[in-house]
DNA sequence: AGTCTAAACGGACTGCGGTCCGTTTCTATT
DNA sequence: AATAGAAACGGACCGCAGTCCGTTTAGACT
């Protein structure tokens, strides 16, 4: 019998060399993703660069899109944590409407800025728990703050949906629309939701 | 010479095998799709039912999600002319609001009526200049007609987002919220943009 | 009808994502 | 230190998307 009872749900323990081996393929895939490109990246390539089975991979990561998934994660708590404790605007401190605008601000950079990683990591990118349910119950809060009256979540995925990357993709990749018009596009539309 | 001198921008003739064979492997694919489902349709498959080759497959649709979004086309060729030219609301002859409400309606529910499809059609199948540019520009004239003032093609998109595969996926599928409630917070969100 | 060329064809072939299963390695316990 | 069994490992293997290139065919012109 283990020392230490697991609780209930904890997310289950992990072997040592588990670990290691995790870390050693997320470096591995990290290099390789900025001196190749995400695109280029092969799951074989990662195993081989990562001394490690192609198996391994897979049992980790499940996919290569969960791999990609996984990477993005790291970037994303970062932007979590200045959201959660950074300086204001962006940050606690600053009155809810400025924190909202610094927000879209903060978020169409940072998305376009990983395009290709979160192009890759299809829907293990977006919409993991993780980034998408936090800035959720952010813009969620920020409304609350504002006094704005109605279904909070469903207007918070209204405010939140614009910024998605193959939105973004269309209106800049495709169309040659100008960030700083599109960040207005949200802006305006952010006003009309709050109803200032 | 040919008789008929090309016009500059013709959109290529067709050899007469040519178009025969496009519409056997789109016939083809149709029912594959809709005895086993998109997500188990294989290129293979598709090339041996349609009596062709895998590499005239690939000639004519350019990738699987090429032919899943040729697939696509049809369906949303056939919505296209009922916002044309059907019966109101969704068709002319109601006032711009309602107009505006039965499009959104419409559109939630063909989105989530080939999801499978559309899922399975990548990039091909949502921003194909067809349906997409098409709905984008309805929106914007409804916009239009109702008086709203600001940059229409972003409140456009703005009013469309929310409406993308991606988002309802994730609210109806992962959340299982309610269809209607996702609609009535659409409604609401028109309601705030346009002003009313 | 015959010829000639551009276009279309088909299927063998390649590369990569993902699986399977026999082997190795942790770690808790005696 | 020895042991047992659960968990992790690794790489051969499989299926499918997508490419390549030698062959066939449509159809314009003579």
């Amino acid at each position: 019998m283990p020392h230490l009872l697991p609780l209930a749900d904890e997310p289950a323990p992990e072997r040592a060399d588990a670990a290691r081996n995790r870390e050693r393929v997320l470096a591995a895939a990290a290099e390789l993703v900025d001196e190749r490109g995400a695109d280029c990246l092969t799951m074989d390539a990662v195993a081989v660069a990562a001394g490690v089975g192609k198996g391994t991979l897979f049992r980790r990561f499940e996919s290569r899109e969960g791999l990609m998934g996984a990477l993005l994660n790291r970037s994303e708590t970062q932007w979590q944590a200045s959201v959660m404790s950074g300086p204001p605007p962006l940050g606690p401190g600053a009155d809810p409407w400025d924190r909202l605008m610094a927000f879209g601000r903060s978020r169409l950079e940072t998305t376009l800025l990983h395009a290709d990683l979160i192009r890759n990591a299809g829907r293990a990118g977006t919409r993991s728990f993780a980034a998408y349910s936090f800035a959720m119950a952010h813009v969620r809060h920020l409304l609350g703050g504002l006094g704005v009256e109605g279904d909070l979540p469903l207007l918070a995925v209204a405010l939140m949906a614009p910024l998605e990357l193959p939105v973004l993709d269309q209106q800049v990749t495709v169309e040659g629309l100008d960030v700083e018009r599109v960040y207005a596009g949200w802006a305006d539309l952010a006003r009309r939701v709050v109803g200032a």
